[in-house]
DNA sequence: AAACAGTTCTACAACGATGTAGAGTGGCTC
DNA sequence: GAGCCACTCTACATCGTTGTAGAACTGTTT
């Protein structure tokens, strides 16, 4: 057992002093250079045991010009999506000796600007970034000369890697899960009026080619706009929808939250879910195995998307030339069906344990 | 505008080239140093905007001692509770000028020791922490030398700030909450046997005195083992309970995770709440405020513990003789009437904006 | 005109680690 | 026994910043 737990830090000239050797043999001991006599490595390691011996990380920073740092910048934490994105990325980082520095841009343009180039940039070595309120208009800022990826498909082409999950056809897919049980009068909650490449304006993309394949047409008293993604917005825009008195059958919510709070709302009139409207949302959050009725969501893979981004991340800071083109991966998505469109005949997945199950 | 963004970085070097000074003189510029000429200021300035120059952290770090970054570990943030925590964290750090660090524990107790002696621990300045494993028994590992404030009442008289709510207090007026309604026959889910400090067993203690001093006996067969307090776990104590057949008017979930675990339950089984069964959560999670049926719940004053925490462990930073006595801060809590114990009745909070609503 | 206080700036040595270069060992080959 | 390689270790410079001490200038006071 160590003794030691100063005030102020024991430095490796103090473990090379009591153990015998030059501050250089200790650094290399720490580093697990080979050529070392066990003899003097035994005798570093009783020397750093007995003095608590921890390496200070700034200094080791300043002279490696590695932090092994990386950023995390999304929109908030108290939306679950994002949070269980956070969870899946620092696993991923940790289980690549990572260490992940969360920034909250709170889908405000001004931050999102600021993440690209603020000075808390140089405590990382990379950035891992989803905007929201960023667009092609934005290359510029985004073309930065540190290692970034982005996550989503909101910048075309855009000056980095990218990870996103196909927008268009999962909400397709989604719509068209609608479709096939029968529902015509769908509406959607989370439009953005005059976006063109967000995940809105890409998943109402979808929607529309969904209904149009089917014959349908768009009526744009269906699409109810919600500038932010958030329960509550949702609950506001479908009582909209409700209140406008027009015909609706089922309710595509752009995302989760839209989509329960479109329920919480369809539940406090008394509407039957899915009886009378059929709810689907996106993301597969947790929550939705557990409301009532369980929400039938779009996955998209957040295990897969937060490894990957950390692998293209962790690519690019070891990349020894810059050259590199910059990657799209496209990640994988799927329908998982639950009571607000099946009804109660789908399986209740009680027992469902999350994936990361810990130990009692 | 600045018309670098190169490779390698800038430094101070370069600037003081640039401008014709000193690099002392860059370092005063950017440190607001008072005793410099304005003609001079403006030279070392307009130098640092057009090399785009930005200050090196791990240099400053290694110089100064300190990083700017806060640790703060939790269980996990896929779990609501901690994800919003983290959330006001970030936020009250940041109006501070401190970045936050997150590290997940996995409520697993080698990783919670981990946390406190890791690495990892270098690149912050302090800790605030929220154990659920440890116990009494590591207040050892609990002395460490470093600014460090825990949340949860566990470690009591610990060597360390606390920031707590009172459990005890807030789980007896949960159940009385429940008794005042009538009921009789009220089951707690998320105990843990044998524990004595945590808050599992602080909460069950808060509802055994609401009984006793109701005049009731406390029945074991009321009371729900459930180690991680998931919504999945809630769900399968709920099942037990029931399949007991042991009788049952009201439900005392010891979070809101379990609580709405219950409730997905209760609903799936047709089991009418609150009619045949009320339920009362804890933590005032935003979820519950948009479940079917709105969740009571105990509100914990999450911002209040949030920034009491920063602001505690910001003192211990700046401290300067390290002699302060700890400090115990308990906040405060409030019932939050919904649904789920109140009925339909209850004002449905459908346009509640979250606290820190931000801009379209 | 000397002394002094108040400014403005600079040189240099840190902070604690790691990379580089090279000095010693010893053993082996020819 | 000279040369060479494989080990084992060390001295020193260096990463980019800031603290310390003090030099140089200005203006004011005696």
């Amino acid at each position: 057992m160590s003794t030691a737990k100063r005030g102020s830090a024991v430095t490796m000239h103090e473990v090379a002093a009591r153990a015998g050797v030059s501050i250089k043999t200790v650094s290399n001991v720490v580093n697990g250079y080979q050529y070392i006599r066990p003899a003097t490595k035994e005798r570093v390691e009783a020397a750093i045991a007995d003095l608590g011996y921890q390496v200070n990380i700034s200094a080791r920073n300043l002279r490696r010009g590695r932090t092994g740092i990386i950023g995390l910048a999304v929109p908030e934490l108290s939306l679950p999506y994002f949070a269980e994105l956070a969870d899946s990325v620092i696993r991923a980082a940790e289980a690549r000796g990572l260490t992940v520095l969360i920034e909250q841009t709170g889908s405000v343009r001004e931050r999102e600007l600021e993440v690209l180039s603020g000075q808390r940039r140089h405590l990382t070595d990379g950035l891992i970034f989803s905007p929201l309120e960023l667009g092609p208009q934005d290359a510029d800022a985004l073309r930065v000369d540190y290692p970034m990826v982005l996550l989503g498909e909101r910048i075309f082409g855009g000056p980095a890697d990218h990870v996103t999950m196909n927008n268009i056809e999962a909400a397709r897919a989604a719509t068209q899960h609608l479709l096939d049980l029968g529902r015509r009068r769908i509406a959607v909650i989370g439009a953005h009026e005059g976006e063109t490449v967000g995940s809105a304006a890409l998943r109402v993309q979808g929607y529309r080619q969904a209904l149009e394949e089917a014959g349908l047409d768009v009526d744009p008293a269906l699409v109810g706009e919600a500038g932010l993604w958030h329960r509550a917005t949702g609950a506001e825009t479908m009582e909209r929808l409700l209140d406008s008195g027009v015909e609706i059958d089922a309710v595509f919510g752009l995302n989760d939250a839209l989509a329960l709070g479109a329920l919480h709302v369809l539940h406090a009139r008394r509407i039957d879910v899915p009886g009378q409207i059929a709810v689907i949302g996106f993301d597969d959050i947790e929550e939705t195995a557990y409301s009532s009725p369980t929400l039938t969501t779009v996955a998209p893979g957040r295990e897969q998307i937060a490894t990957t981004a950390v692998d293209l991340l962790l690519a690019r800071i070891e990349e020894v030339e810059p050259g590199k083109p910059f990657v799209q991966v496209i990640t994988d998505f799927a329908i998982v069906g639950r009571e607000s469109t099946l009804g109660e005949q789908a399986p209740v997945p009680v027992s469902r344990a999350p994936e990361h199950a810990t130990a009692t």
